[in-house]
DNA sequence: GCGACAG
DNA sequence: ATCTTGTCGC
């Protein structure tokens, strides 16, 4: 099952910002209380290798929810052909993701992307672009900062502080997430089909005893090389 | 014109 | 993102 191309990859960073803006329009901030017994991860990897042809590598994870057991992996190799752009990444990315999603066996309910959602400067990050796309809810985590502007959070695990927009203080566009004490925070935004609330506790919910949460450390893992340990039967 | 800038 | 091991601190 194919799922419809919403629109081409291959352009140049003009007609993709233009596209972005466009795609926003279509973004749905709603929750619809769907039952979550599968989440997926999602990352990319750009493997070392002469100069030559590079490649975008995806990993897409499904894990159980909320027991968090890995349950499948798939990889998918893409050549690149789109640079590294702040604001672009999902045209650098997004191909070799979808091309791992047709690999899938079973499509998890909801799914964390290692990026941001809609705390970006035209409000369409990776995670977001690929709610779209696939039509379901997802999650940005992201690592550092892309947009937004925060007070600092507390040093305890769970300690939060809002992300605002930088065109409109009072809109807040994300949470800025402590998932361990003393460690730098994670950037969490909805992507598509859910909340910012929502968002921050699914996230919180899926992390365990590291920084990143189950399905992202585990997509990262696979899309190094890794193998997911053996599913339970 | 000068910074900022997911991965 | 990527080049890279051990090590100091909570």
């Amino acid at each position: 099952m194919t799922d419809p191309a919403l629109h081409p990859w291959d352009l140049d960073p003009a007609a993709a910002r233009r596209l972005q803006a466009e795609l926003r329009a279509r973004l749905s901030l709603a929750w619809d209380g769907r039952a979550v017994s599968t989440v997926g991860g999602i990352d990319a990897a750009v493997p070392l290798g002469p100069e030559g042809q590079q490649v975008a590598r995806a990993a897409i994870v499904v894990l159980s929810f909320p027991a968090l057991e890995p349950l499948e992996a798939v990889t998918a190799e893409v050549p690149l052909t789109f640079p590294y752009v702040p604001g672009l990444l999902s045209f650098r990315e997004a191909p070799a993701i979808l091309a791992a999603w047709q690999l899938l066996q079973r499509r998890p309910h909801l799914l964390l992307v290692d990026g941001q959602g809609i705390a970006h400067p035209r409000g369409l990050g990776l995670a977001s672009h690929l709610g779209l796309w696939l039509g379901l809810p997802t999650i940005g985590v992201a690592k550092s900062r892309l947009y937004g502007r925060h007070a600092p959070p507390g040093p305890a695990h769970g300690d939060r502080a809002d992300l605002l927009s930088q065109a409109s203080a009072a809109q807040v566009i994300g949470t800025v997430l402590r998932t361990r004490p003393r460690t730098n925070p994670l950037y969490v935004s909805p992507g598509h089909l859910i909340d910012v609330p929502r968002a921050a506790e699914f996230a919180l919910r899926c992390v365990t005893r590291y920084r990143l949460p189950e399905p992202t450390r585990w997509a990262h893992q696979v899309a190094g090389g890794a193998a997911l340990p053996p599913p339970p039967t």
